[in-house]
DNA sequence: CGAATAGATCAAATAAACTTGATGCATAGA
DNA sequence: TCTATGCATCAAGTTTATTTGATCTATTCG
């Protein structure tokens, strides 16, 4: 455990901003097929090398994926942690949605 | 039903982008406890007006949130459809994770 | 109708994110 | 050790988001 996560505003909007790009979601997409290499990557998708290095920055500084060197290759895979985190998080959005506030407005 | 939305690269980093944001996720905590109008967001949330007229629009373009009009107030609530999408996104992360693809990699 | 109020919208300024090409660094093999 | 390969990183340019302060619109009430 890393301490909590959901209650952190600032780290689930890190978490879902790694989210909000097409290109990232593609990269999770192939992922989640299984660990898989940049090399791989950057061919399944129709992205150049850095333009992949560096959304696969930001999935792996929010925590997303996980990388491993095995040689010359980096191999990055689905943090399932991160999985959890957003399932809880998305939960909390759902807590106790009453018909209507208290009387009038302001 | 207003078809396929996980599935959807495009939407799903939209709605992903709806929630990428400190000031978006507050109001939604607030929106959470029911449905609240915007004067009630402001003081509640350090927020000037337009700004958070703002983000209340990026929210609610996003199908995040709902709105509706009574006499002058406008009253936003979050839409449940958009949760039960959030889950089916979540959950398309975490397809059938293997431990390693085929062989060696390039 | 005229004034007041709740919010939306617009324009300009600023800031943050993304793309691209170049360069750097580590590893593996000759 | 020298070279090639796989990636990370950097700098510059571009695009997209966000903030702020007006201004505009709809609604209510006198």
């Amino acid at each position: 455990m890393k301490g909590s996560t959901v209650r952190n505003p600032t780290r689930a909007a890190e978490l879902f901003h790694a989210l909000a790009d097409q290109t990232r979601l593609e990269i999770l997409d192939e992922l989640k097929e299984g660990e898989c290499c940049v090399c791989e990557l950057t061919d399944r998708l129709q992205a150049g090398q850095s333009r992949l290095s560096f959304h696969l920055k930001v999935l792996k500084d929010a925590g997303m994926i996980v990388d491993r060197r095995e040689g010359r290759w980096m191999y990055y895979a689905v943090n399932a942690e991160a999985l959890a985190e957003l399932d809880e998080l998305v939960d909390s959005f759902k807590q106790a949605r009453r018909a209507r506030r208290g009387a009038g407005c302001c």
